[in-house]
DNA sequence: TATGAATGAGAATTCATTCAT
DNA sequence: TATGAATGAATTCTCATTCAT
């Protein structure tokens, strides 16, 4: 294999490579001569690989909520109590924050570049919504969809809290909280079930 | 005399009518003259009221915040339960969630406009947060900034889940969860302070 | 005389405070607002006096070319030799210099503002021309000419000189010389007109 | 390998081609895209070579400060007497007057776009004036900086006499009067020098 | 008279994109 | 493939001028 290069290999390097640059500057913000620096090409390269700053764009946003996934679900090996599955998670995503802080950053570019309506139509969007949604029901055992979205949105909200105001929230703190209150709830739910069972 | 105007009422005038034009478009991919377009001015005008665009968004950022403020405060009048409370507050922010979603959009592209330091030493957004943050307290009668802390990010949570992924999650079931967890809560701590702290 | 005002006077009295922003900015870079707020009036009493930008650069300079032929025929009074009062001449220039510098760029900035057969055409500019040669052949007492231009010249280098390099000239260092080929020259010249007298 | 052109080569020929149009419109009244236009490119272009509309006055400047000097020392070959030597430089400048108008023309302009000191500070004007300097001082064979200042500003003195007023002085008249100044005034100081200064 | 708000054409500059090499 | 020179429409911002008060 003497000169042949992985063109699509390739042009996922550059994704990578540019990745910082729009969470940095925002979408608009960002120049194309400005990436082509950033990540060593000229402008000509550039277009050789993207036909264009939306595509480049577009395939950026697929391409990170794309990778996401798989690293997520090493996190919960070996993990056997709730109480150590639930810091596992706010631990990962307190250890990655920087990474989430851009990856929301360029999600809401993202949202601004088109309509809404194409935005929740977006399949790769949705799907990682789901995967995350399962990561987080395996995590907690439970597929009450009321609590797994519960969990997420604490989740998220957290982190988008501490991307605007700073370290006002804290992980650990919120971590215990929540797994308190959700074993309340649990223990709660469990009581009432065996009650209620029989009617249903 | 000049033509007689409020300079500075009318500016603040100008500045309602662009709110919307910025959180559909983003700053960025707004021009001046889609501005003064929209609010029905010439582009000189704009310029005799805002000396450039980055002044225009400061002052459109500054000036819903204090906006906010002012209208949450008469939410909580005459609500004496804790789920109504909660419920309330819920009711507000879905009620309004358009609101939100485009303030919160403003917010994400103020963020890109400066470097993170300077944002976390806003003035405007820190007081503003505070007050939110007071305006919770309030509600859910504790003091314990953990559990003020856990109701904003959820609450954040939910308005940014939806703002991303549409209706997966809904304020109210949301709401009569976090209530339930929360009365289970209190209760459970109310419990244990009576064991640990029969001293205070 | 209650309230007239002698809207003419006035006029003048503005073109005197615009002299120097023209001078030191140029034509183009002064701009219609600076200039009324430089002479403390609004922009639209400066409208009121002036019926465009053009036409109070043009009128400013014709004030000025006027102005200077008067004061300038006060200085040859009482002074009987001839290198005094080619001295008297250079000192009226050293210490006014700041004013002729200003009076140039002015000038020059008028050159630009039309093309060169206007320019040459103008009367004003003709006739200050006119006047200067005159003063200055009654200072040196001849009416020849080339005397009287060379002498110009030489001011007006000297002035030209010392306003794109600075103190690269003494104007009495400069005079000493011009007295003493002066001199020399008129010497020079009576020795051969007796012989050629009686020729022509 | 992009489109082969020697930058620099190339962003000098641009320059040679805006020359006339700085002289003939001044900085200010010309704009980019007059200029684009004139030298036959896009702004785009104009832009790639030239960072902004006051560099490329800049490097106009400098560039042709730098031409002048080459050219001018070729006058002065194989001219032996003095008198000659006058009138080669005096016709040197009435063959080149018009570019000599221009390039003042832009100087002056030049003046305008910084404060004095700044332009005194100058090293390229500097340089340029003490070039010229010893240009005139080989001219005349003449050492004394009095007399070499002397016939600079009166030379300086012609060309803008008649760039303000036209043919109202002529070169050739004001050279073989010069001429005649400089010889007795040199005869006279040679004739008291011997007098004066035995020893040396 | 005097004010300064309003206008909009036009300025400098940027930038996604194309294309000759 | 890779380069970067070239393009020109679009951007932010300015400014002479007008006009209602």
């Amino acid at each position: 294999m003497p000169k042949i290069v992985d063109h699509d290999q390739y042009r996922k390097e550059l994704l990578t490579k540019c990745f910082d640059l729009f969470a940095n500057k925002g979408y608009a913000s960002v120049t194309m001569r400005q990436i082509a620096q950033e990540i060593g090409v000229s402008t000509g390269t550039l277009y050789h690989y993207f036909p264009s700053k939306q595509a480049l764009f577009w395939q950026l946003y697929d391409e990170f909520n794309e990778r996401d996934t798989a690293s997520m679900n090493a996190v919960l090996n070996n993990i056997h109590t709730l109480q150590e599955r639930i810091t596992a998670i706010f631990d990962y995503i307190a250890q990655n924050e920087d990474y989430f802080f851009k990856q929301f950053l360029i999600t809401s570019d993202f949202y601004q570049q088109q309509d809404r309506t194409e935005i929740l139509a977006n399949e790769t969007l949705k799907r990682n919504y789901e995967l995350n949604r399962d990561f987080v029901a395996k995590a907690l055992e439970t597929d009450d969809p009321a609590v797994v979205n519960f969990a997420m949105c604490l989740a998220t909200g957290i982190m988008v809290v501490r991307l605007f105001e700073g370290n006002v929230v804290e992980y650990d703190e919120q971590a215990q909280l929540f797994h308190k209150m959700l074993t309340l709830y649990l223990q709660d739910v469990s009581l009432h079930e065996s009650d209620e069972l029989p009617v249903s």
